[in-house]
DNA sequence: TTGGCCTTGGGACAAATGTCCTTTTAATTA
DNA sequence: TAATTAAAAGGACATTTGTCCCAAGGCCAA
């Protein structure tokens, strides 16, 4: 549920270390939206440490959880590749330090350097590779499934995030999320 | 809902012209099973004309279709960067020709070849894009306006496909598929 | 041409989930 | 500390979707 790619933050952290391009850190507080959704920036962000989340808002408000992201993803490169406005909003979770590079970076870098062309490649095949089975075992499996198989993955995600994103995350309502959970501790205490 | 990639077959029918690389091309009869879930393989495939179905099969048998590939687009690629198993089964719908690159093929244009290179980037990235919204919107609308949007996306496809996977598209059994199919045929009757 | 098989369509009921609201609890700020 | 707001929990009901059937029609192979 929280991607990472440790990989990736290794790489920039020697390349920063060298100099030769423009790699800017920052860091936002907790709650802050730093992309949003159908707009245009020209920066790439990778998280070098904290959790963001990313997310879509349709026509009547509601949240759709993409993915939580963590040290070692990007985001705001889709658009690198394609010209278009963002898909997703970003939020920060917990405080996130960030390296932002640049457009003009972030491309300089995937012509000369063919290593940091490689991990962006990859990155992006586990995107989708990662989103592919998500979307088909919420669909098929009842809710407490899904949040049996969270709780198990990221223990300490159900404590951090309030119940709203969780569902949103799952994809149902904080009443069905609720409902679920009761019956899941009724299960728990009163064993079959 | 096909989704197509018109640059990306253009630049191969220019290198395939060049004879540089070994680029085999392959016809596949209707309802053939090309990729298998959970295999490994040793090529890439392009379409260069017809449909494939690009779906996951969990484990109580139940499809659940990602895409539908159409002219231009890859499958079979996500391989060549996480050295995984597939995870996606790929089915002609149509007849199927493709081109197909063995694995060290592509890798040597992928280093070799700056379009090449950049062109499978920008595919993966709009196969992220794709993705995104879709989900959420399948999970925030009722199955009508699914249908509705289908058919007006591509009104041939609901001739071509079996009922089956149009509902393992929009992620309902055909049961629900066929009901919201009545009823909106009601509402035009019959409207308001 | 007939029997099997698959696709389509739909009835009846069960189960899951959403909507709307109210209450409770915790957290924040004046 | 009191007052206000936000998050969590859940009751009651409506709606949606799924499950389990069965029947009708088309298609293919024997």
């Amino acid at each position: 549920m929280i991607r990472t790619n440790h990989d990736f933050i290794i790489y920039i952290d020697k390349l920063r270390k060298k100099g030769s391009y423009e790699i800017d850190e920052q860091v936002f507080a907790p709650k802050t939206m730093i992309l949003k959704q159908d707009r245009r920036y020209s920066s790439v962000y990778l998280i070098r440490e904290g959790i963001a989340k990313c997310y879509i808002t349709d026509e009547n408000g509601k949240e759709f959880i993409q993915e939580f992201l963590g040290q070692g993803m990007e985001f705001g490169e889709l658009e690198i590749f394609s010209n278009k406005l963002t898909i997703c909003s970003v939020t920060s979770v917990s405080e996130l330090k960030v390296y932002s590079f640049p457009h003009s970076t972030y491309r300089a870098l995937l012509k000369e350097d063919p290593t940091f062309n490689g991990l962006v490649m990859k990155a992006l095949a586990d995107k989708i590779r990662y989103k592919a089975p998500r979307h088909s075992y919420q669909h098929s499996y009842p809710i407490e499934d899904n949040i049996l198989r969270l709780q198990k993955l990221f223990p300490e995600l159900t404590e951090v995030l309030p119940k709203k994103d969780i569902a949103n995350y799952i994809g149902v309502t904080t009443r069905s999320l609720n409902r679920a959970l009761k019956e899941l501790k009724q299960k728990q205490d009163n064993p079959k």
